[in-house]
RNA sequence: GUGGAUGUAGCUCAGUUGGUUAGAGCACUGGAUUGUGGUUCCAGGGGUCGUGGGUUCGAGUCCCAUCUUCCACCCCA
């Protein structure tokens, strides 16, 4: 057989010891967050029903599920003569129907509706689980990448709200990740496309609107234009594009505009309250009303988040919002959940070039006892077990390999702390003690020994 | 899915208008040092030049295709 190269898929990545070590930092500050939140843990397949996935995420997301090719004979149901005339979507529907899951939430959704009847509602879960997506990789961009989940759903309180932006808040505290909490409501959008009298084109309304930051107004006036949306409707919105004032100013703007559209209103309302709990909750970041953030997934209803690093632009490092019928599409309509979603990977790339990452949790290296042979090895094993049981991370070098090379080994591996039993040190039932910072060591007793890497350690 | 850039040793990169056997630094292995690393010195191993075609007497170098990675668009964590 011909050698081959070995890789990875395009857009997946190894994690190295150094990195997995940064990753679970970022993971636990998470996970330890949500709990005290009172989340409870959940895991779903990695593989989901093509059916549970399939439009919930727009066209778009549609073509970047990640299909299962169906094992067996998948061809058998097909005739051959058909084959030719079949473009590769259609085809894709006979012989595959199983997918990689695409997010955490429509998962989610079909597990509440499975279990509902064990479920107490409201039901708050976490969950930390890869995602996958057929994107092209770029900038911050995997095809691969894991996201932490939390979503309350079964209450309509919009304290729910409030207490998801009080955990990105506190996530971010603990990470020591500068970032803005941007925040809007889908009711807005719709409010906001009826007054202009294209209800039907929200959609377009609001992937304009979305880019204002990045492109600039007149830009923004002319994709609109492309996307159908008369001109004089475009003139009712550019004071909302053009809006200087704080979030407060900003609801009395809403309030005076959207006055005609019930659903309008009904979002001013529900910002205006979360914006009221926000106060009372000691929000450390920056809470932003943006009148221009959309959120592309298909399922949103009212409240949609955005979190942006400060420091280090990536794209959002976090997102999410209400989503009202979710549940809906798999038999149980009526529940409502709102909920977030973390993206590590972007967190660790801030991090990362941010430099955000504690020397502490990189410096958990263990003693290393040095192999001097069969007989000094088994007179190791009982000091080396004694000082596990102390607390003290210790290994035995397995190879009786020359002393330089076992030296060396430890060095790169920037062990503190070398332990050496030779002929020598077992004549006198001691052990010598190399600290390896300083060069220096020294002799003890067996029974010393734990007390001694203490010290140095 | 659209457009642009990229690929030479494990890593970072040289490589002339196309011309003998493709180089350097770092890393690795062995030795100076038969029980002592991180410094130094000496020696050594390692590359079908991303892959497949083509042009040419001759291709790392020119042309085409394809893949990878990166960047932008779309969309998004």
């Amino acid at each position: 057989m011909a050698t081959q190269k070995p890789s990875i898929p395009k857009g997946t990545r190894d994690f190295s010891p150094r990195e997995m070590i940064r990753r679970n930092h970022i993971f636990r500050t998470i996970e330890e967050v949500f709990k005290t939140s009172g989340y409870q843990p959940l895991e779903t397949p990695a593989m989901e029903n093509l059916s549970t996935l399939t439009g919930k995420y727009g066209e778009e997301g549609d073509r970047l599920l990640f299909r299962i090719l169906n094992s067996g004979d998948f061809l058998s149901g097909i005739a051959p003569a058909g084959l030719p005339g079949m473009d590769a979507r259609s085809l894709a529907r006979h012989i595959a129907d199983k997918g990689l899951r695409y997010d955490l939430t429509v998962p989610f959704a079909r597990f509440v509706v499975q279990h509902r009847h064990e479920i107490v509602f409201p039901f708050k879960r976490y969950q930390i689980q890869p995602v996958w997506r057929a994107d092209r990789p770029q900038k911050g961009r995997y095809r691969e990448f894991y996201q932490c989940d939390v979503d309350v759903v079964g209450s309509t309180s919009l304290l729910n709200e409030a207490e998801l932006v009080q955990i990105m808040d506190e996530v971010f505290r603990r990470l020591e990740v500068g970032v803005e909490i941007r925040i809007n409501n889908r009711k807005i959008l719709a409010g906001m496309a009826e007054v202009m009298g294209v209800p039907d084109k929200m959609k377009d309304l609001t992937i304009a609107m979305d880019k204002l930051e990045k492109i600039g107004l007149e830009n923004v006036i002319g994709e609109l234009n492309d996307r159908g949306i008369p001109a004089e409707a475009v003139e009712q919105l550019k004071p909302v594009l053009g809006f200087q004032g704080g979030n407060a100013e900003k609801i009395a703007f809403l309030r005076n505009m959207l006055a005609s559209s019930a659903t309008g209103m009904k979002g001013t309302e529900e910002l205006e309250r979360l914006f009221g709990y926000l106060e009372q909750s000691d929000i450390g970041a920056t809470c932003l009303l943006d009148l221009t953030l959309a959120r592309g997934l298909d399922y949103y209803t009212g409240t949609i988040f955005e979190v942006v690093a400060t420091e280090w632009l990536i794209g959002s490092i976090c997102g999410g919002g209400r989503y009202d019928d979710l549940t809906g599409i798999f038999g149980m309509p009526g529940i409502s959940g709102v909920g977030v979603s973390f993206g590590a990977d972007r967190i660790y790339d801030v991090m990362l070039n941010t430099h955000k990452f504690p020397e502490a949790i990189e410096s958990a290296t263990p003693v290393l006892f040095l192999n001097f042979g069969e007989e000094e090895a088994g007179h190791v094993l009982p000091l080396l077990k004694a000082l596990r049981e102390a607390g003290i991370s210790a290994e035995l070098y397995p190879d009786p390999v020359k002393i330089k090379k076992q030296m060396s080994y430890a060095n790169q591996r920037q062990v503190k702390v070398v332990v050496l039993i030779g002929k020598d040190e077992l004549k006198e039932k001691m052990a010598t003690v190399k600290d390896m910072t300083t060069g220096r060591q020294e002799k003890v007793s067996f029974e010393q020994l734990a007390e001694k890497v203490k010290s140095v350690l």
